[in-house]
DNA sequence: AACGATGCTGAATGTTTATTCAGACGACCA
DNA sequence: TGGTCGTCTGAATAAACATTCAGCATCGTT
């Protein structure tokens, strides 16, 4: 006897709540069932489409800041999440991420970095068990004590939304000395996922800067690094790998202690992608496009206005030029 | 600074909570705001048809019913409100209210009546102040502590909801004998009243029964009384007057105790309606409407359908016969 | 007929949403 | 400059709503 209730009962309840403005609490007397029964048959009234519930459509993105960072960055993609008011990092997770599982296609090896916006983005990913990506993370754990934006995390929690295979690097992201990282980086299993880097169609990572960086916060780099780091030109920070202006790694000692990808690698992937939120990292997000680190953003409104507004005098940027956009 | 919020900020949160499914708390992280102005805001949101809710049109009179009635009975008017499942009284009230504010027209005069039926339907009459008629109290009160559905509060309410004007009748419906009713009735103020209800276009009156009488119930009439009328073969009764089978008032020492309109004045208002719900009326309602008491009626879908059962075997009513329906 | 599985129900309860309230802010005016 | 509106705000609270739970009924199965 499953779902007896004819839809126009439905349809009285729906009334009588909805367009009425009756509480559940007087439906329910009216029709002499208890409020939460109300409640229950308002939800399958919804479901059954007797009421309609429509919202005027929001664009979340904006197309005009899309096109002028592809013109402007010579970027091959670009998303671009408004976020006046809002809490830009929860707003480009939650907004880019349908446009992020569009660019991912079937099949797609998928180069992983961590990062808050990222982290923030992975978990509003539609679930869409369809495309099967292969999912590789690129770079080592920040930490022992597993944090939800760790590449490692990101990767579980998009391999959950969109199906595939996850494959995980499990390792340190920095290791004591050369030696040992290298001791690391030569096992079977570490090498497997640098295989599968080389082949990665899309990459998905963080930016960093030195100011702002998680391995300061961390305490993973100590003063005389950063110091060291500062000295080498250092100006921002992806998958643990710093770069100068030009996007060159900087060649500190730090260097050698990474366990990622290589920048080399990432400049290879064809839609390397950051996705990054808030205006204090314009600075490095220049320096990687420069260097060929990256070639799309996944940005909110007023990251990509402050990207606009300092390249407004410079019009041409030094990178390839591309116009396409998907 | 009134309503400084975009149409595009409202859609945003519309569509985080109607469409994307977050609770007020989480759009209200999103957006840097309290939830309780969320909650406003989303109310704004409906108000400028940001977010629209449609329900599925539910009919809750029943025409197929009201044409039999009207054909079998010879009724002007009928109005049937579908009761499966429901408090047929309040639904009765809420859904007849409509129609029988349609049926007031522009200046009219209504007599009016008490009854738990026509309580429920004057609380729920749309508020129309446009019609402006002169509602006049057809009856005395039955009791000294207003009651919710003497004709007198009845008469406060829809007069609060139509507006117009609002003639009382400032007596019982009851006096001891005779001679002191025929007193009250003489005094200037009651016979105006009286010459109001001469003039009445429409009517709405509850219908009693012997059984279940709010008379008997309060007290007011006592058991000899009772007997007397049913050997003078009270089936109903209206505005406090009983009659017989035929629609004749019972002459019983009762009937010149009454204070409210005359039967025979009730009989010439072109749309008297009873305003009743149940089944346990049925002969009463019968006996009314071949005595011309009434000419139309205001029933919920069970009361009707007994009155058709009823009629089932002798098709035509021996009632003056019309067609008509508006 | 006894039994378990399933699904429905309303009372109690937990969660979410709407409203109240007191304070903050800005516009307007003297 | 200081007062007086009126409006807007979020914290607290009240009100409304959704969910849980245990009891009951109705199956189909043994």
């Amino acid at each position: 006897m499953l779902n007896v209730y004819s839809d126009d009962q439905l349809r009285l309840l729906a009334r009588l709540y909805y367009a009425d403005g009756l509480g559940q609490a007087e439906v329910a007397r009216l029709a002499r069932v208890s409020q939460a029964k109300v409640s229950r048959l308002l939800a399958l009234a919804r479901e059954r489409g007797i009421v309609r519930i429509t919202v005027a459509d929001y664009d979340p993105r904006r197309p005009d800041l899309e096109a002028a960072l592809c013109r402007r960055l010579g970027l091959a993609e670009a998303v671009v999440i408004k976020s006046a008011g809002t809490d830009a990092r929860a707003a480009t997770g939650h907004f880019a991420a349908a446009a992020v599982s569009r660019l991912i296609g079937t099949s797609d090896v998928v180069a992983l970095a961590g990062g808050r916006t990222l982290q923030a983005l992975a978990s509003h990913l539609p679930l869409d068990r369809s495309r099967q990506p292969v999912l590789v993370q690129a770079m080592g754990s920040v930490e022992p004590s597993a944090s939800a934006h760790d590449a490692q995390e990101i990767g579980r929690v998009m391999t959950q939304r969109l199906g595939g295979t996850f494959l995980a690097l499990n390792a340190p992201a920095f290791m004591p000395d050369k030696r040992t990282r290298d001791t690391l980086v030569s096992l079977e299993q570490v090498r497997a996922v640098q295989q599968h880097l080389s082949r990665a169609r899309v990459a998905l990572v963080g930016v960093g800067t030195l100011a702002n960086s998680v391995f300061v916060e961390r305490g993973t780099l100590d003063v005389a690094m950063v110091r060291e780091l500062r000295r080498a030109g250092a100006v921002g920070e992806i998958c643990g790998r710093f770069f100068d202006d030009r996007g060159r790694e900087c060649a500190t000692g730090w260097r050698d202690r990474v366990i990622s990808i290589e920048l080399a690698q990432l400049r290879r992937i064809p839609l390397a992608l950051a996705v990054v939120s808030g205006t204090d990292r314009t600075a490095a997000i220049e320096a990687a496009i420069r260097g060929g680190l990256i070639k799309g953003l996944v940005i909110d409104e007023a990251g990509a206005a402050a990207l606009l507004m300092s390249n407004a005098s410079s019009p041409a940027a030094p990178a390839p030029r591309r116009k396409s956009r998907s």
